[in-house]
DNA sequence: CTTTCTGCAAACTCTTTGCACTCGT
DNA sequence: ACGAGTGCAAAGAGTTTGCAGAAAG
């Protein structure tokens, strides 16, 4: 019965993973159109959406995005959301919610996820001066990736 | 100049302030319309933006959400989301995160502000039986509020 | 073979915007 | 009076969906 593994699931599937860069729909588009050159936007959205249900897809939480971003479900995260470049940058999880949910559990909350996400500017956006380039020519630079924290 | 107290904008924000249970643009028209019949939507988007810029009122960060919902800036706080009942619960924040915030200045973060949501079932929804209503009638139940947290 | 999946295009939802007019200041 | 703000309606952007044909199991 259900599930099948069509070329168009197992490309977009692999499309999220490799675009390490919290990719759109449309980007994920772009990518698997590499490999399969007549595949559809409808459909891209149609096995994201399948990915997400199964789990091995998560969408990224971002407050006022025009698009939504995915990832592959790694180790746990965090995000950092550059308000400048607009990128979204992968930090290591110490997990510090245990805590939380073990109190949001006590307090009768099914509890099945959680994210953390920090805003402001990413160290590439503050090096390129705090006046610069913010109205003309910024938006989405090259997205940087796994800085540690401490 | 600019920045007039015009009727619809503080009218606009006070609906925020007024529904706690983090409404959406058109929840907001709807109540912004019982004091202003002939307000518009466009209007109340326009007024929205103007107080997240003027940081008045915070856009809640939800993945996967058709329709962007606000809340005025009150104390810091954290969110649950009910998977059920789509409603978004307030929760205290016990800052946690302070040493992270650090962590990530020391790395050269610029931040400015952090989120922290968890994702599951509400005690509500819970109560009303694992298999009750799914598919049918269930979306957007009646918000709870306020539940203390460990 | 049967049933799910796909491509295409149209439909939908949410949000933004241009324009002429209104109303704070 | 001047210019920011408004209502209206149309345009945009992103996402979903109906349908006939393609293809996985």
């Amino acid at each position: 019965m259900s599930e099948r593994q069509t070329r168009q699931l197992v490309a977009t599937y692999e499309a999220v993973r490799y675009a390490r860069d919290h990719p759109t729909a449309d980007d994920v588009h772009a990518l698997v159109r590499r490999r399969i050159t007549r595949v559809s936007l409808g459909t891209i959205y149609r096995n994201l959406k399948k990915l997400v249900a199964q789990g091995r897809v998560r969408i990224v939480p971002q407050p006022n995005a025009r698009s939504t971003r995915f990832e592959a479900m790694l180790e746990s995260h965090e995000h950092f959301l550059c308000e400048i470049c607009n990128s979204i940058i992968d930090l290591p999880l110490p997990s510090r919610m245990l805590p939380a949910i073990a109190g949001l559990r006590r307090a009768g909350y099914g509890v099945s996820g959680h994210s953390v996400t920090f805003f402001g500017v990413c160290p590439q956006c503050r090096a390129s001066g705090p006046g610069a380039t913010d109205a003309l020519g910024s938006a989405r630079a090259k997205p940087p990736e796994r800085v540690p924290l401490a």
